[in-house]
DNA sequence: AAGATATACTAAATCGATTTAGATTTCATT
DNA sequence: AATGAAATCTAAATCGATTTAGTATATCTT
């Protein structure tokens, strides 16, 4: 079985390739190419099963229905759930998605951009690494159409669709200390990311006004599950003090409950717990746990849009956008009123 | 800025093009071209930032370096776990990768299928569902290199990657015999999957052995998740005789936890509680649920490694690798020793 | 009947690479 | 000086579409 192509369904007919493409393109009216004509080539074609090699028409019209999502890990809920949810709208506008995982690498982050740069895709979704500024600005200037997501990176202007993070830690922070807890331990990790430090910044604004004691600890997103778990453990048995723990994302926070699990420390009475982002195991874990939400089907759904409307529009100068996104606090049993 | 391609590279060291492509292919030895040539294509190679276009080399080989990963459903932590390693091995070997789910949906995977195949990428890896035959007998004939994972179509013999699904299920429910369970309810989905197909006789085996009356309840994949919890309390409350579940996938797991919460029903005093897939949820429990759990890494590396090998092989006569792997009964707290 | 207009169609260039078949040039050999 | 071989390079076809700038024929107008 040989793939037919355009030309074979010309030289069937006896009409020119110009003819068939016109009417595979739908544009039989507008050049003029007779019903006749037309239902004979239409005919054939499905007869044979033609259908338009994509490469060829890439080539020579510039454009692939292909955009590119870049996450920091596929399998992380946060960013499959995101990953779900653009495919859909995607899919639904005709476009192929690549994806890759970052793993958080720069290495990683700047190979899978050349590479698939060269395969002449229409846009990005990205969700960047701290020192990809150099490829972010290299997509501007050859002015390829993309979106940051979940993060932004310092003092480039971009399109971006990223979480008022701020906010939803302050909440999270202010919920803890109007339920009683003074000792509130913030567990991040330290790569500095713009998502990662406006979380830090709203616990410190809310540990500010009460004028209450700061406790941190960074681990490294590179670091092993089990490795990670062990340090939790260790800044537990180093701060006996601490009455409560903020995780500032949602792997840490499952790293967490298991490290407390091990610890043999009972939430909340022990220790009461938040995190943000929420997921399935959250909200069924006994306690339930409180988290601040991110609105996923909305950060897919603005993102895409977004970068279909820059893909979309022919204009040099392209203005950039910034949508900025409500967190949702979710009070769950993990952090119900201090008992003293 | 504007593309630089081989042509302009060419023209301006006053060579043809038909060199610049030798020495970017590593061919310059081969073809005879000189040192001093290569150097200076290749020193104004890295100087103006030339990448060759890959979809000119795609149009012109025939060959992609894409291949395409269809899953039930990106967000579901097994798969995505897959997609996870998929993409690392896929990455280390030079290949790109398209992403869909299919949500056991046909057209949806038709669609994909189809539209991929335009694309003209280098092989596929699939879950089929359960009518896609066809279109799974189409890139038979058509030569385009393919992998079933996770399940199988009746009667067309592939490459395939699966699980012992028959023994993982007769084993757990086996577990569950053995620790006093005597009514089992088997909550599953009534796709007609190959993977579910053998789950189910697994467990009806096993209930055999020991003469006992089997329980089913079959949700559909498409039903909501607020329903299928309704559904699995309605069953709970008409056969209150069960001692313990057997949920037959993770998310139908999940949704149960949920059911058995709502319902106040306590694990594994008031009714015990096993699982096929695992996950850091069931791991994290309160109790902690006991699994058959799918060794995802050796899953994803094999059907990678299969699929690259059919992609690299020129031979015409694909023969087709049925590849197996082992569950492994993971005991938790789910499903302690039944209490009289 | 000549020119204008409309209708129906097509030749050839193009996108950016790869690859085949062959063209030059150089150099040693007789 | 003619021949052959080796070294170095290239013209042109090709992949399969899209698109520009036409052409040929029929029909209408006056």
């Amino acid at each position: 079985m040989k793939k037919v192509s355009m030309k074979n369904i010309a030289k069937e007919l006896n009409v020119s390739v110009t003819t068939v493409s016109f009417i595979v393109n739908g544009k039989n009216k507008e050049k003029g190419i007779s019903d006749a004509t037309t239902k004979k080539v239409k005919d054939l074609i499905k007869k044979r099963g033609f259908n338009p090699n994509a490469t060829a028409r890439t080539l020579r019209t510039g454009k692939s229905n292909t955009i590119v999502l870049i996450v920091e890990d596929i399998a992380n809920s946060f960013f499959s759930n995101i990953a779900k949810n653009i495919e859909a709208a995607a899919h639904k506008n005709g476009y192929k998605i690549f994806y890759g995982s970052t793993d958080n690498n720069n290495y990683t982050s700047e190979s899978l951009i050349l590479n698939m740069k060269n395969s002449g895709v229409d846009g990005f979704i990205i969700t960047p690494t701290n020192s990809l500024s150099d490829e972010i600005l290299n997509l501007k200037n050859e002015n390829i159409p993309f979106v940051l997501i979940d993060r932004v990176l310092p003092g480039i202007e971009t399109n971006n669709v990223t979480l008022d993070n701020f906010k939803g830690a302050f909440e999270l922070t202010k919920h803890l200390i109007d339920n009683g807890y003074e000792r509130i331990g913030f567990i991040t990790i330290s790569e500095g990311m713009s998502q990662m430090n406006d979380r830090k910044r709203g616990y410190q604004a809310a540990l500010k006004r009460k004028k209450l004691k700061m406790y941190y600890l960074e681990v490294k997103f590179q670091e092993d599950k089990l490795l990670v778990i062990d340090r939790i453990i260790k800044y537990l048995k180093d701060n006996k003090e601490l009455d409560s723990l903020f995780f500032a994302t949602n792997y840490l926070g499952v790293y967490g409950l298991e490290a407390l699990q091990k610890n043999k420390l009972k939430i909340p009475n022990d220790i009461a717990v938040v995190c943000f982002d929420d997921n399935t195991f959250f909200k069924l874990n006994t306690p339930s746990i409180t988290v601040a939400s991110q609105p996923i089907e909305e950060i897919a759904a603005t993102s895409i849009e977004l970068l279909l409307k820059n893909i979309n529009k022919k204009v040099k100068a392209p203005q950039c956008v910034s949508v900025i996104l409500k967190p949702t606090i979710i009070i769950r049993n993990s952090s119900t009123k201090k008992q003293i």
